[in-house]
DNA sequence: AAGTGGTCTAGACCACCTT
DNA sequence: AGGTGGTCTAGACCACTTG
């Protein structure tokens, strides 16, 4: 290697990355402190700091203070997920968006959806079912409890005309998020709504989302059969 | 504020992303630029560029070079899966760990496994399928191929005894990886290892590994009716 | 108590991209 | 061509956590 190139941070997690890959540094072991692998390599502590952020981003390393630097015995596969606005998905796939408002009321939440999030007293919610179509097919049903409390403007928001999801997702960015995945028989009910048959397997995208600790809103999408979820490159 | 007490990162995140809240930037405008905020604010560049690289990293703010930072108009519900070794996640929630080999045997891989790679001429691989138990009940059913040609080891392996899960992740870590997720009618064979009807939804987490771009192993995981997947907060 | 990672600053230069 | 974010450096101090 030429003395005299700098060192990007890349090029030193590619390094470090390498050393684990080759078992230099085995499952468990501890590696150099920071300023050692600075010295080292020829760079700047900062430098390190960077290639060790993104190792420890991906599951490969875990950082503790004085604890120092440690290749993971348990690699976990993590991976992030981007859920885009459903009309945008649609659009993305070259298909024409669609959505029909199927009921609106407001209600006592039930202990299911306030267990998420993490609520224990009952709460009057806002509570919104939705059908998203591709090129006129059903495309996601979604199921939706909006806390009022935090966003009474919803109540005044045309839902037959402007979905939930889009209005939410321009008006209340969160500050926090949850999301759970699971696959359901479709119930009678979600199956007409998807148009498919009763008990067909379909996706179920949970998210519940709140700005610091309050409430915002719940929703648990249900993909028609076929549908899938990819990660980001 | 007190002028003489000095910003961190988070503190100088958490207001720009309050603007973005309460609208003072509203979706799709763009920020200034990051010295201009930092001279507003009274610290240094590098701190308002820490803040930015976590907004940006949340999907609530793009940075382009020259283009200057903009707040996103179709902000993307962002989010990090953490998937475990099986093994792991089993004894996490305080059950006992099984596993059970059903069959390994070598072959040419189906179109469909080279698709997920990106090959396009056929390959013999290692096929595995195997059952983790949690408390002796079926947990996850898997169903992977391995490229030998990257990993001839695994062949003495005696997978009979560990899982090719857990070989894998601890011998062989990735560079990167694809994740999908899906939902499928359980067919017989599948149905009948998890212990279940035929046509009951089963989650699929579907797993395609490389380094650099060498592919390493494509796994499809299906997991017993009930499973939920959670982001990490 | 002390070691290690985390952060902040100030300044410089670079690379990318829009105009 | 020039503006903006991205990165690197060197040094200082801080905060967490372990021995």
């Amino acid at each position: 290697m030429n003395e005299h190139t700098r060192l990007s941070w890349t090029d030193v997690r590619n390094r470090i990355r390498a050393r684990i890959l080759d078992r230099t540094y085995a499952p468990g072991d501890r590696l150099p402190r920071d300023e050692d692998i600075a010295r080292d390599l020829g760079c700047a502590r900062a430098t390190v700091h960077r290639a060790m952020q993104d190792l420890a981003q991906v599951g490969l390393v875990a950082r503790r203070r004085k604890g120092g630097t440690h290749v993971l015995r348990d690699p976990v596969t993590r991976t992030t997920v981007d859920i885009p606005v459903t009309r945008r998905e649609v659009e993305t796939r070259g298909e024409t968006y669609g959505y029909r408002l199927v009921e609106r009321d407001i209600g006592s939440a039930p202990c299911e959806v306030l267990a998420r999030f993490g609520l224990t007293r009952p709460v009057e919610m806002l509570r919104v079912r939705a059908l998203h179509l591709a090129d006129a097919r059903p495309f996601i049903y979604e199921d939706r409890w909006v806390d009022i409390r935090a966003t009474p403007e919803i109540l005044d928001v045309d839902l037959a005309r402007d979905s939930a999801n889009e209005w939410l997702v321009r008006n209340k960015p969160y500050s926090r998020v949850e999301v759970r995945f699971s696959a359901i028989d479709a119930d009678p009910e979600t199956a007409q709504h998807l148009g498919t048959a009763t008990g067909r397997a379909v996706l179920v995208i949970e998210r519940t989302t709140w700005i610091d600790t309050a409430p915002i809103t719940s929703v648990e999408a249900f993909a028609a059969p076929g549908y899938k979820l990819v990660t980001r490159g």
